[in-house]
RNA sequence: GCCGGAGUGGCGGAAUUGGUAGACGCAAGGGACUUAAAAUCCCUCGUCCGCGAGGUCGUGCCGGUUCGAGUCCGGCCUCCGGCACCA
């Protein structure tokens, strides 16, 4: 009955008695309770993990932060989701890899160095080592063995690695392209950082530049990441939605169009090969080849040029060339358009007005003609001549289209790309609107791209022996001019590795998302100091070979892997990228680095704001009004926390305050972890009650000694009994069942309440009182550790919790042996019953048939039909 | 515009396969203890009608399927997220 939980020790009355160890203090003191233990846990070392191919692994990653300088409750609840996961997957047996590290690379550090003088890395690791004590001040079990930080030469020498392993099989290249540039910083921005068309910290406008930059060509794996989505069954289908849609395959036809009168073409893609007769015009992008040498009037094309990518207003220019129809020969003028885009296709297109929503704007704008090709196979009659208002861009069948009239719009797709193809004008192409990934920065504070330049040579790879290419630290940080590292001559200036002649550095450094695409492989590497068994770098064994794969494939791939849904794309992304170019190169033997994914929701907090002083914190208001200027406070919409509309809480008032266990227990029991979280401060003060109140039962019974009386099972405590094998079953199911930690703490809850009624008298009650406790602090100790810990320390037990299996259940005992039955006629409910368990259907039937409030609705009619579902109803029918 | 997701008491949320709607918590109201307050404990708590027993309506709106719908189907409305001239 006691199975997975050894209670034999317990069980003797002179055991019995070390629940009275006089140690606890009446009052919880989270404090107290939580810094003895995880002096304890950091003592013993006791989340050190290591490979051990005799055990099951279970590998439980959480998104490791940006050390900004102080974690957030968004990190509250992440890691708190984390911790749960692998204190369970502990519990149940499991070889758990829980470790952490830091993104440390980025642009804050940076603009703290121009801002405030102090050094990048000075900035970083003093963050680091603050935001390490937050977490282990919140008893996250981390393995900080395994601790990486991005921004250690021991770290970015394996992103210079990889580089160069790319670089090798023509997966890095350098190519020239436009760029987000703020002309008063000197520097590129990213996307994220341009706010209405202007920089983030100066707000001048930003300008496209264009400047050579390094890209990996993760296009060369968008067919493998794209299948390999339907693979993805332990992630959000609406995560999986979002890579497919970003990596945007489309199927179609190129096809050449002849610029009349010269031996140009214009190749364009379509994927509406179908409507090829109905092209009435041609249009280009303002950046294609062809455009400078179509267009006289240079000042109206760069006019276009300024409006390219405007959303607002689609903007044509006639070039005053004709181009031919390669279908029926028909000439069709070319435009030059801004909603042409040069980076996807060809950058030129065929215009149908009548089928495509744009080319029908365009052509209404300029008074271009608009053919009708196609007709709705729905076959609705349809006026001879009438106004089309807008194109019809589904697929139908084709009317004016010499031979391939008739036929329906998918077959003669197929049958137009073969004529196409057969006289050598075009082929079936795939298109993705996924681009190669651009890495370069002109940063300081991120990985050094490990090229040198040299003018004979070119652009030549650092050597591998040569690596890491330390960045200097001894720079000027003016925020103007760019790059520091330009300024850095002992950087800058070294030998071609080749010719030996003079050659400079790249001064770009990597995109820092490169950093996060491999570092959940990294930890699985690293042990304590030491080789990270790669094997290479060394100049005895130059020739890199894979040393000790074994952690790799031990760990990986990561089980669980939890964060935010901002990374849905760019993080997940890059890192399937990746994986696969690192089982590429031979050192694993796996291509999906996340089984299964869980994105946390956010976390959100009612918003106040005044009229006159618009955002205000909580203290800043009193009884409605606003602190300084006295005006009624509007309370706003509950929002994601953020800096900006005050509605923030710093983790380290609250722990403070309440204490870790209560912190944690909290933002769990609040929403399931995928969907947002609404902070409550009141619901902050019922999770501490509740730990409180599991605080007070052990105090309460801590002097209670052994009072023999009868050894019969009470009823009490038989009901007690039940209740808590309910509880570890529904418990388990609810984490087992995609982490519903909320109700698996709504389950713990309610034992509480049974065991709070509850007065051990016989030697029975007392078993079963100490089963149940035993059974909640174990059931506890994933959620809230520190104080499951101290208690059942208290209770006698010598072993760590973290140390104890998780409890099983009897399924005979958790059953009910009388229940209620509902009684309904015709489908609404007129009487509850209780009755045993294992009456047949036939009985419960004649229960409630005899049962006088069913006698009284049912009255006189004739009873139709009575439908009984095992355990739960009956349903009586009746007619009128 | 397109693609997702969600709408349940005063609030956060439960309801696992179509079978008692509102578990658990918060807030609120009442009571006990206390000189008093806090803390703690007990009770009430979807709506409307009724003194009561009891009944009525009720899961965004309209309709459908079913003995029975928060759950399934069709059509809307609102909110949130993602993508957005990708030819």
């Amino acid at each position: 009955m006691f199975s997975e939980i050894n209670l034999d020790s317990h069980l003797h009355g002179n055991d019995r008695t070390k629940i009275g160890a006089d140690i606890l203090d009446e009052r919880y003191d989270p404090q107290t309770v939580e810094l003895k233990w995880q002096k304890r846990w950091a003592e013993r070392n006791l989340f050190r993990t290591e490979a051990d191919p005799a055990k099951k692994k279970f590998y439980c990653l959480e998104m490791f932060p940006y050390p900004s300088g102080k974690i957030h409750m968004g990190h509250v609840r992440n890691y708190a989701i984390g911790d749960v996961i692998a204190r369970y997957k502990r519990m149940r047996g499991f070889n758990v890899i829980h470790p952490m590290g830091w993104d440390a690379f980025g642009m804050p550090a940076e603009n703290a160095a121009i801002k405030e003088g102090i050094h990048p890395a000075k900035w970083t690791y003093e963050n680091i080592a603050y935001m390490k004590k937050q977490l282990n001040r919140m008893g996250l079990s981390y393995d900080w063995d395994r601790e990486v930080t991005t921004c250690s030469p021991e770290y970015y020498k394996w992103n210079q690695w990889f580089f160069l392993k790319m670089y090798e099989k023509g997966l890095a290249y350098r190519k020239s392209s436009f760029v987000n540039w703020c002309p008063s910083c000197a520097t590129v921005l990213a996307n994220e950082q341009v706010i209405d068309g202007a920089c983030w910290r100066c707000d001048t406008a930003v300008i496209q530049k264009q400047l050579e930059q390094w890209f990996f060509r993760i296009t060369n794996y968008a067919e493998d990441l794209l299948r390999a989505c339907d693979g993805l069954k332990g992630w959000p289908e609406k995560v999986v939605l979002m890579q497919k849609h970003w990596i945007g395959k489309s199927e179609g036809l190129e096809a050449d169009f002849r610029v009349d009168g010269t031996n140009d073409k214009i190749r364009i893609f379509t994927t509406r090969a179908d409507t090829l007769f109905g092209a009435t015009f041609v249009c280009i992008a303002p950046a294609h080849e062809l455009a400078e040498k179509l267009v006289s009037d240079k000042k109206a094309l760069n006019k276009i040029k300024e409006q390219y990518g405007k959303e607002d207003e689609k903007i044509g220019l006639f070039t005053g060339h004709y181009a031919i129809n390669p279908a029926n020969d028909e000439k069709i003028p070319i435009y030059i358009a801004n909603f042409v885009l040069m980076e996807y296709g060809t950058g030129a297109i065929m215009s149908v007005p009548a089928h495509d929503q744009r080319d029908f704007e365009f052509a209404k704008k300029y008074d271009l003609p608009i053919r009708e090709v196609i007709i709705p196979a729905s076959n609705e009659p349809r006026a001879t001549s009438h106004e089309l208002t807008e194109a019809f861009e589904e697929d139908g069948i084709l009317a004016n289209s010499s031979s391939y009239s008739r036929l329906r719009s998918d077959v003669a797709r197929a049958e137009i790309a073969k004529f196409i193809e057969k006289k050598g004008l075009g082929k079936k192409v795939v298109n993705y609107k996924l681009r190669d990934w651009g890495i370069s920065r002109q940063r300081y504070w991120g990985t050094p791209i490990p090229i040198i330049y040299c003018a004979k040579c070119g652009a030549v790879p650092v050597p591998e022996n040569e690596l890491p290419v330390i960045l200097p630290e001894d720079v000027k940080f003016t925020g103007t001019g760019g790059s520091p590292l330009k300024e850095s001559e002992k950087f800058l200036n070294v030998p071609c590795p080749k010719c030996k002649g003079k050659a400079r550095r790249e001064t770009d450094t990597m995109d820092t998302f490169v950093d996060s695409s491999w570092y959940f492989i990294a930890y699985c590497l690293k042990n304590g100091t030491g080789d990270w068994g790669f094997g290479i770098g060394n100049k005895k064994n130059a020739n890199p070979q894979p040393l000790n794969p074994k952690p790799i494939d031990y760990w990986m791939p990561v089980d669980q892997y939890i964060g935010g849904v901002e990374h849905a794309v760019l993080h997940l992304l890059y890192s399937r990228f990746f994986t696969r170019v690192i089982k590429d190169i031979g050192i694993m033997g796996f291509d999906e680095p996340f089984t299964n994914l869980l994105t946390q929701g956010m976390v959100c907090k009612e918003t106040l704001k005044c009229p006159e002083h618009g955002w205000l914190f909580p203290e800043e208001v009193k009884e409605d009004k606003c602190t300084r200027c006295g005006k009624p406070v509007e309370r706003g919409r509950v929002e994601k926390m953020s800096k900006s509309k005050k509605n923030v809480l710093d983790p380290d008032h609250l722990i403070n305050r309440y204490g870790a266990d209560t912190s944690r227990l909290f933002s769990l029991f609040a929403a399931p972890p995928e969907r947002d979280l609404e902070w409550s401060d009141q619901g902050v003060d019922g999770s501490y009650r509740f730990l409180n109140r599991i605080w007070g039962i052990v105090y309460k019974y801590r002097c209670q000694k052994l009072k023999p009386n009868s050894s019969l099972v009470t009823r009490h405590s038989s009901l007690l009994l039940r209740k808590t094998h309910q509880t570890i079953k529904r418990v388990t199911n609810d984490i087992e069942r995609e982490y519903h930690f909320n109700t698996a703490i709504a389950a713990l809850m309610e034992l509480v309440n049974d065991i709070t009624s509850f007065e051990p008298k016989t030697d029975e009650d007392w078993k079963v009182f100490r089963f149940s406790i035993e059974a909640l602090l174990l059931l506890l100790s994933p959620f809230s550790p520190h104080i499951a810990e101290e208690l059942w320390e208290t209770i006698g037990n010598k072993a760590s919790i973290l140390e104890q299996r998780w409890p099983s259940w009897d399924e005979d005992i958790t059953k009910e042996d009388e229940i209620e039955l509902v009684i309904q006629v015709n489908g609404k409910v007129k009487a509850k019953l209780l009755m045993p368990t294992g009456l047949s259907d036939e009985d419960i039937k004649q229960k409630a048939l005899e049962e006088p409030k069913i006698k009284e609705a049912t009255g006189h009619k004739a009873i139709k039909k009575v439908f009984v579902v095992k355990g739960k109803l009956v349903n009586i029918v009746i007619g009128d």
